[in-house]
DNA sequence: GTTACCAAAATTGGCGCCAATTTAGGATAC
DNA sequence: GTATCCTAAATTGGCGCCAATTTTGGTAAC
């Protein structure tokens, strides 16, 4: 925890505090866990006291980490049942707006989730692992947005937060990324082919194969 | 905007100034669009310049108000759309776990709703607009419990602030009022019932009407 | 050898000052 | 009389210092 001063110290100047220690925090280099001193974090993203506090104090608002009086902060440990709930408020919400979705899918917007699609299957081969995190949220929020709902949208970008302790290490094995990946494709060719059913059974699937419970289990805690 | 630092200031020391900040905001102590200023919030609260700005940076990421750099921070200007928005998102979540609510609803789940709705009637008749707004609150957290999902009662609890300015402001007419409490009734007896197509039709009725849209229109859109 | 206590170092967190920017008002020129 | 510019007051926002609390390491006593 003292020798972090090294990657990101010099390139990142002009941005927020607050989302290099999200990034770092998602991507793990950051694990869960730990605590998160004001002068190491001070030095790592070389900017003041009080933009680290706020930063801090910023992400314990959005429970990304966990504040404590006296002691500090520290990233939260991850909570297979909250991660279980969040898939489960990602699920309802993601596909209750799948007509919508259909209903309001162009050739335009298709074209750009595939174009998206693409992407992801090209960040799994070559790009770092937040390039890689990004280009996943990137296709979901193009998704969603057919639903016409931008606070939907921006509502699951920010829950899709809350789980993660440990994001990308849901990603470590290759099989998973490139099912995930399959996946998307998928979803486009359902949205095509204006099959709402499908889509939303695409979607579930998607969603709880990403959380690190499995897919029966969390089945029989559904029904 | 000069002469405000009459009511909350000498009761109100030891709690957080973003609650209290918050309570005016959703109360209409503060209106929409009202410019809140640093230094008269510090008289008002009675607390020091930090703590004011760390209250206004935490309501401003909850977007309950505007932050706009080296001008400062207003009130949120109320959004039709939005407002529309996040009734649809309370209507898909709150409807999607009926059928679970009903299947976790016991006895004393049952009575403790009707304790609460008897109590959201009481301040109908001799609370102040907080206590009724707060009421009305503690009945739809009990209801949502029922879920067994503790992630959606606080996600649900968060957006219902969002389309907050002037959120009592809607309850300005008594009729409206009497018949949400009449509704919260109602929705307890389609749970005893074990109605879940009943009480779906019910929350979404009484979460579409508590919008500043018609439900002539929400239904439109819907559809 | 182990445990309890004390002291020193480190870390958090509250608070106030000062610079930068904006706004409003007044004076001057047209 | 009106418009424009300049100056002054006010407000925001960045930054650093110091007190309070906690933790750790050492020492002494049992």
């Amino acid at each position: 925890m003292t020798e972090m001063q090294s990657v990101t110290e010099t390139a990142a100047k002009e941005r927020d505090v607050t989302d290099l220690v999200l990034e770092d925090i998602l991507t793990g280099v950051l694990p869960a866990g730990t605590w998160l001193k004001q002068i190491d974090l001070e030095k790592r993203y070389d900017c003041t006291r009080p933009e680290v506090r706020r930063a801090l104090d910023r992400l314990s608002q959005k429970r990304l980490v966990e504040h404590v009086p006296n002691r500090g902060y520290h990233v939260y440990l991850p909570d297979g049942r909250r991660a279980q709930e969040v898939s489960d408020i990602r699920v309802i919400l993601e596909t209750a707006v799948a007509d919508l979705m259909v209903e309001r899918a162009t050739p335009e917007s298709i074209a750009r989730l595939r174009a998206l699609a693409n992407h992801f299957d090209e960040m799994t081969m070559v790009g770092t692992v937040l390039e890689h995190y990004e280009a996943n949220l990137a296709f979901h929020r193009e998704l969603l947005l057919l639903s016409g709902n931008n606070e939907l949208v921006d509502l699951v970008s920010e829950i899709r937060q809350r789980t993660s302790s440990a994001p990308v290490s849901q990603w470590r094995t290759r099989a998973r990324v490139e099912r995930s990946a399959r996946e998307h494709h998928m979803m486009v060719d359902a949205l095509e082919a204006r099959d709402i059913a499908r889509l939303k059974r695409l979607i579930e699937a998607h969603i709880r194969q990403t959380g690190d419970v499995a897919p029966a289990e969390s089945a029989a805690r559904q029904a």
